[in-house]
DNA sequence: GCAATACTAGGTCGGATGACCTAATCTATG
DNA sequence: CATAGATTAGGTCATCCGACCTAGTATTGC
């Protein structure tokens, strides 16, 4: 469907905006200029303002679920270690070098504390990849504790880490085997 | 002085709308409407919107370090579990119960990704941060690199943990022992 | 072919904002 | 007491925003 189209383009460019100029940077009217749209046609897809907040939210999250969804599996036991430090180098990385995903996050985190709805967007999402990563790490985990354990680290952590990875004392190499050891320890508890 | 009180003031004030509304939420005549200023009067203490948002960050992390600092000393060795355990569950307490200081952070980190000024602010304030929880730690770990490892967990995690606490699957208790448990490891190697 | 529905364009309105300007009052100091 | 600088009040201006309204134009189903 073409209404379809253009409203997968009207959520696309507003993310843009969102990320760089934050919500209260995405206005109708700036969605409409970038999209070369007319400000009434917007409204007609996206009612109103908040409308267009929540498909943006909505959206953005199913998006990274999904991408997380598709990430390889671990696999063998006798080489946890190498594919643990693999998967999480590649979660640190997005926060080291500060990424579009990155931005989007840190707007959501601010909108979230003043926003009911986005914050259980956020919630649901954590919670999600949760149980996404629990389904990954069960198979190389001696128990369910154990898993549980590591996903308890490891969510946190890379959510902190996009935030404070600039001003740590350690390279993001020696914080990445430093990760891994902890998880394989815990997975095999 | 009395033009020093007035400046705490308006500061004061700003960072309560900036908790609640977010930064664009921070305008001239909020602060001045509750403050009881006049607009002209707040914009004589502060020319415009950009200094009052600088002055506001300025004010906030050196607060917030100086709160860290009058922490108390790590201890003796022996009793390093128990205390690294109140400690740890004070910091990952703040995030938890979405506190004050929690949402104000997110703002700025989300500020960050758009004002040059204030990413100094923020990424200055997790230098001197891991400085000094660096001293804190020194004396009761085997090396400066154990310590440092353990700065290096202890400060992401603390962030991440306050925006996923609430999806995290065990309890506050639960996470601080296993990140108890993770540091007297690192700081025993 | 016709009617209902989807889409697009343009305009208006009240409200809020940052920046700026002027004038009045207070205060400290010589 | 007089004067310069600190402080306060009030007003104006251009700009932007969200919401709303109306009137056209395609498109689709009957």
């Amino acid at each position: 469907m073409k209404k379809n189209a253009k409203t997968e383009r009207i959520l696309d460019i507003a993310l843009v905006i969102l990320e760089k100029n934050g919500d209260y940077g995405v206005t109708m009217r700036q969605v409409a200029a970038q999209s070369g749209m007319s400000l009434s046609n917007v409204q007609y897809y996206f009612k109103n303002k908040d409308e267009l907040l929540k498909a943006m939210a909505d959206r953005y999250f199913s998006q990274c679920l999904g991408d997380l969804r598709n990430m390889q599996q671990l696999g063998s036991h006798d080489m946890l270690h190498d594919e643990l430090y693999m998967t999480l180098m590649a979660f640190l990385n997005h926060g080291a070098s500060i990424s579009e995903m990155c931005k989007i996050f840190r707007e959501y985190w601010a909108i979230s504390s003043r926003n009911s709805v986005i914050k259980k967007y956020v919630h649901d999402y954590y919670r999600e990849m949760a149980g996404i990563l629990m389904d990954k790490l069960q198979p190389v985990a001696k128990s369910d504790h154990a898993a549980s354990d590591a996903v308890s680290i490891i969510i946190p952590y890379i959510e902190g880490y996009s935030i404070t990875a600039e001003a740590m004392p350690q390279t993001l190499e020696q914080i990445t085997e430093l990760l891994t050891s902890i998880c394989c320890q815990l997975l095999n508890e």
